[in-house]
DNA sequence: TCAAAAGTGTTGACTTTACACCCATGA
DNA sequence: TCATGGGTGTAAAGTCAACACTTTTGA
């Protein structure tokens, strides 16, 4: 697979060929997740010594057959069960004792995905979802990994229709403006809020209707299918 | 330096470590100059026979004891002798084939140096700018890193004051605008721009006048102290 | 006195914000 | 009939886009 590298630096020669293969590539995802009015992060209890009691992204090495972006839809469907997510990369994280196993430089990537909806098998491992703001800690750089993350999903949630893939097919306006509260960590105006979202053209109305509720029923919506990005593009 | 890794995935065991460290990771710099009222970029011949005639950004592989920041600095630094730049992260690109002589990651930045002021020692090797507009094809993946990183340049132009890295230390409202132009693609309407650039507040009115000018000489400006952004934070 | 670019304000269109009342439903 | 949230419009403030004339300088 990979014969030697013959990138032009005149610096290359002093040093050998393995020790650049002394680094490796991971990928690591931070899958938010929606559930009664909160944002969630999925993670998983770390099993290095050095960060015994914390939690971690789920993450891998990349594969030399696989690309980036295949390395992080293997991660989630191993780990979650689930392929048809939306993932975003967002940084390269490379710092060089940010693995104290040795040299690994690692790619974000965030997915977003509707916790009730997917019920994943995370019956027999230790997966866990955690509401964002009781995170104080994580291992490895990961806490910096997940605020960058954050920030970068705030930035696109206005911009682009991403948000969907937290909700479930069916939604009302009301849960939809109470996941973008939980995103941007402020309210928003109820009637505002609607004129901005209309203005995108981004819904379809399903006429119909929530039920069992002991108040009033909102109307139904779903996102249109041509927005609909459960697969990457970039 | 390196021990084995032991992040935890049962997968993990079916490959050899050799296996993962078969990836290397690189940095290739998008280095954005600006004369001549043209944004141009700055590139080299490749030496690789695959892509004979075809020139390329600069890069080089991460070394194992540099993080991702400080290798781009130094590729910065020995290919133009400059240390004072500014350089900012853009995207990762991995995809298995891009590199026609093995497995390389690839972490891009973007940097933006003043053409003239900075007299580079460009003298005794292959490096030269070159027009945004004439660029059709590059070695590797190198057009798609530099679209990215154009793109992503032109989204932070109006809401960071990173442009001024372009730019001799005092400039008129006239070249800042020129600048502006070339970086968006688009002709500004004078009056409209020095009002939106004005309420930034990112500009020093240095009480100079342009000289040496067949016409009305403008006021000078610099970039004030506290966005003098040589130094990447993020 | 001409050519070239500097400098400067206003108007109308649009966008954003703040804000309050009546309605439909189930308990 | 009450509690709960659904649904809706308007006015004021702010932002953005379009647009033209006078001034300064050197040649």
């Amino acid at each position: 697979m990979s014969k030697a590298l013959q990138l032009k630096t005149a610096e290359i020669e002093k040093i050998s060929h393995l020790d650049y293969f002394n680094i490796a590539v991971s990928v690591d995802c931070v899958i938010f997740g929606y559930d009664d009015k909160e944002l969630k992060v999925l993670l998983i209890k770390s099993d290095l010594e050095e960060f015994e009691g914390l939690y971690s992204l789920l993450g891998d090495l990349v594969r030399p057959d696989e690309d980036l972006d295949t390395a992080s839809y293997r991660i989630l469907k191993e780990r979650t069960g689930l392929d048809d997510v939306y993932l975003e990369q967002v940084h390269a994280f490379g710092e060089i004792s940010r693995h104290p196993s040795g040299r690994v430089i690692t790619i974000a990537y965030y997915s977003l995905l509707d916790i009730k909806n997917h019920k994943l098998k995370l019956s027999n491992n230790e997966l866990h979802w955690h509401s964002l703001s009781e995170i104080k800690k994580l291992a490895f750089d990961h806490k910096k990994i997940l605020d960058t993350s954050l920030r970068s999903l705030q930035e696109q949630v206005m911009e682009q229709p991403v948000v969907f893939n937290l909700l479930p097919e069916k939604f009302s306006l009301r849960e939809l403006q109470e996941l973008y509260e939980s995103i941007l960590g402020i309210e928003l105006d109820r009637r505002n809020f609607r004129k901005k979202i209309s203005v995108k053209d981004w819904l379809q109305d399903l006429n119909e209707m929530e039920t069992n509720l002991s108040h009033r029923p909102g109307k139904l919506y779903s996102v249109k299918k041509q927005y609909q990005r459960k697969m990457q593009h970039s």
